[in-house]
DNA sequence: CCATAGAGCTAGTCA
DNA sequence: TGACTAGGTCTATGG
């Protein structure tokens, strides 16, 4: 792993572009910090005068402006777009990424450019656990945790609105629409229930249940008025984490 | 602005990591490249094994982690977290970042430290223009897009169940029940509407109108269903943009 | 602080 | 490719 071809202040326009694109055309993640501007047309339309920030261009070809005070960076392009480098008449720097589907483009205008660091990717990263869907998993083998008695036939049941969480039936031959939530349940998660008992068809009777370690008091009221079931979950418990 | 305070691949790690807290204690951007194992605890719980990446620690004390593909980061924490660095037995350098409400920790340690870069913060940006808000008040100013006839009487009017983004009167006085979506219309947008319909209560006759660019064919179905209307916008021709 | 909703959401999955 | 949904969503706003 060198970094002798990463960009220093010494460097001047041409010196620095070239760096950056034998870098870039070399598969190698590209930081970049420097005064620039920035330019973005598509689903909205910004623009950033000029000023110091840092351009992250990854071999995938995403693209990302980040400011210093959120995580969310300021402007950026997805992996699917195609970067190009180049320098123009005025000895700036352009970084210019298109994406179609929809049709974007993010400009990118270095007037100075202070540093730069190149690498090859790496990473063997470890999977996040602790999602919704290690969730369904620990609710399937304990369909306890929800209700005794409680059978689970299936998982992603999809029908014509969606696919419905859990699909199961309960000790009197019930079946039950349950959808789960692994953090506090909001109103928009009784609607989703309601449009799965909505739309589900069945001679049966069918109960909804919506699964969460928490619900927001509105969405309990407007659950109810449904007529539909919470069933309150420990996840700490679930997960075994204590 | 001065960059001779960076980190440099010469430097040990003492000496790596007294630049960085310097910077970081100053209220310094700082970037660093290096190799790093990265251990987050809270509302999921993931690991990252050692290998080279790219830390951010911005001066409001958000934290983010790069991978090389995506835009979204592998790991981070928001502006709301209290960052320490510190050099431990190992003569690893941890980054530790904790936030409260919900409990989280995110911690990195750095093996080895190629490069940093530390800038103090600038930014004077313009914001985006093209939001749902701006397309709000662009059809408060001219509601004949949605309907001849149709009056505006309030923006974002709070019921029981969330805010309704339009609220009016037709011109044969029906109360009249606007979402609207600056893209194509998906079906938790009729959800939304739904909703809105479901709790609001009057002695009027109301009409649900859901008013989009486009809609998916389920989300039309399933609003043909409730008998709510889709209103059909040019965005381009509204924004005045060709 | 909690609750709601938007976002250029992004990213993944499945038909 | 479109549709749907989760996400450690993040972030802004209003009560």
């Amino acid at each position: 792993m060198s970094y002798c071809d990463d960009v220093l202040p010494s460097d001047n326009m041409l010196e620095s572009t070239n760096k950056i694109i034998n870098a870039h055309t070399a598969n190698k993640a590209v930081i970049i910090v420097g005064e620039c501007t920035v330019d973005f047309n598509g689903r909205a339309w910004t623009y950033l005068d000029e000023g110091r920030r840092t351009v992250r261009i990854n071999p995938s070809g995403a693209v990302v402006v980040s400011g210093t005070k959120s995580v969310k960076p300021k402007n950026w392009q997805t992996s699917d777009a195609k970067t190009e480098i180049d320098i123009d008449d005025d000895n700036h720097m352009i970084i210019r990424s298109k994406s179609s589907n929809p049709k974007e483009i993010l400009e990118i205008r270095f007037t100075s450019v202070y540093k730069s660091i190149h690498y090859s990717p790496p990473e063997n990263d470890v999977e996040v656990e602790g999602t919704e869907d290690d969730l369904h998993k620990k609710l399937i083998s304990n369909p306890e945790y929800i209700e005794n008695g409680l059978k689970i036939l299936e998982h992603e049941k999809t029908i014509n609105t969606g696919d419905i969480d859990l699909f199961g039936i309960d000790n009197i031959d019930n079946e039950v629409i349950i959808e789960v939530k692994r953090k506090k349940a909001q109103i928009e998660n009784v609607d989703q229930l309601n449009r799965y008992m909505n739309t589900y068809d069945s001679d049966k009777a069918v109960r909804g249940i919506l699964v969460a370690p928490d619900i927001t008091e509105s969405a309990e009221e407007y659950l109810k008025n449904y007529q539909y079931e919470f069933s309150k979950i420990d996840i700490a418990k679930i997960f075994d984490k204590k």
